[in-house]
DNA sequence: AACGACGGTGAGCAAGCGCTTAGAGACCGC
DNA sequence: GCGGTCTCTAAGCGCTTGCTCACCGTCGTT
């Protein structure tokens, strides 16, 4: 699936996918613009600025300000289904792979909330096409995580009277994590997921 | 506080306490395009055409485009707080409250998803000083519900392990209801409101 | 040494932006 | 009937936007 670069050791590198360096640089660049002030506020001449290069060699590297984007949005989405699968495809009951599947959904969007709020708020900034191909993914995500539920239902490990309104809700709650997540707050990522797994667990009935 | 025009029948219409009617006008399509594409999206000749007027009518009602994201955000977050206060002051146990307060919370959250969508994630288009205005009113939400959940935590109704995360997973979910909710959608306002307020009881440990 | 390929720049174009201004028409008290 | 006020428009100003184009330095190859 998404091929992130990784290190002989096994540590990920964000991003590490995006080659030749100066296209990764500007890249990386746009999140942080785009996060910060919003695809449509952000000056192409801003991205170049950040990246230390002229606004023309953006164009170089990406046919247009709006491919940046996409590409930001599709290897965001592709890394988000990833862990979400992992998770529910792991071993487990249905309990243990939920909470793994919160933890660490939400774990990544509270680190990566600056490249989390781009992947999840400015969808709607994307072409039409680049926006269903971007929307399917999303409805992986939602049949990954309602598959979790409904698994849980049947084995008896929950009580959801209602599975898809309930997958929405879970869904939307540890999406929103990237909207309000800051590095100096409360909170380490790794407390916020652990108390999302712990709400969510309360949401859907499983007695621990 | 925010004084809504209501009709002698008790009910009560969306941006009544805005006058004359060309200034409603041009604020009701300001509110449909901001929710629409986003603030930076939208252009001051978008917002007059839909109001039928022309780009110049809209600076004899407001000075600057800024302006009218900031009247749609004052007024939309005195009515979400409003909302909130009348549920957390009103009779019967934490329980009942806090459950009432997700109920009408949430259900304005969906039935006015338009301006709702303006009002909770518009907020980083508004100027410095307007920003912390709204900021100022996002707190009391916050105090508001925290307040209930104390209150049930002290009473013996609820189990709450962390009130403060717990506050904000709460106001996130009702929030984002704004951002997904479609009138086409599976549900209606009611039933997300329902479903909510019963997700919400069962993460706070209420016993029912 | 000469070469093309590649990745970069400086200058600038056409279009669209927020906002202003001069003036037109409708309505008011007198 | 007339001046004053209020609401609205047509035209357009100054600026910024996304993007292009002619050109240039630095390579590895011959």
């Amino acid at each position: 699936m998404s091929a992130a670069e990784e290190t002989p050791g096994g540590e990920d590198i964000p991003w590490g996918e995006v080659t030749p360096e100066a296209a990764r640089r500007l890249l990386v660049a746009a999140v942080d613009a785009f996060a910060e002030r919003g695809y449509h506020a952000t000056t192409t001449r801003d991205i170049a600025g950040r990246a230390g290069m002229s606004p023309a060699a953006l164009y170089i590297h990406y046919k247009t300000k709006e491919e940046l984007l996409h590409r930001i949005s599709r290897i965001g989405h592709d890394k988000a289904l990833d862990i979400l699968r992992a998770a529910a495809d792991g071993p487990g009951t249905a309990a243990e792979r939920l909470a793994d599947a919160v933890r660490s959904f939400v774990r990544w969007h509270a680190e990566r909330h600056t490249t989390a709020r781009v992947v999840q708020y400015e969808l709607d900034a994307l072409g039409p096409e680049h926006r269903t191909e971007i929307v399917a993914l999303r409805r992986e995500s939602e049949a990954t995580v309602r598959r979790i539920l409904n698994e849980g239902v049947a084995a008896g490990e929950f009580d959801v009277p209602d599975v898809a309104g309930t997958t929405v809700a879970v869904l939307s709650l540890c999406i929103d994590v990237s909207r309000w997540f800051n590095t100096q707050g409360r909170h380490t990522a790794d407390e916020v997921g652990a108390l999302y797994a712990d709400l969510v667990l309360r949401m859907v009935g499983a007695q621990k």
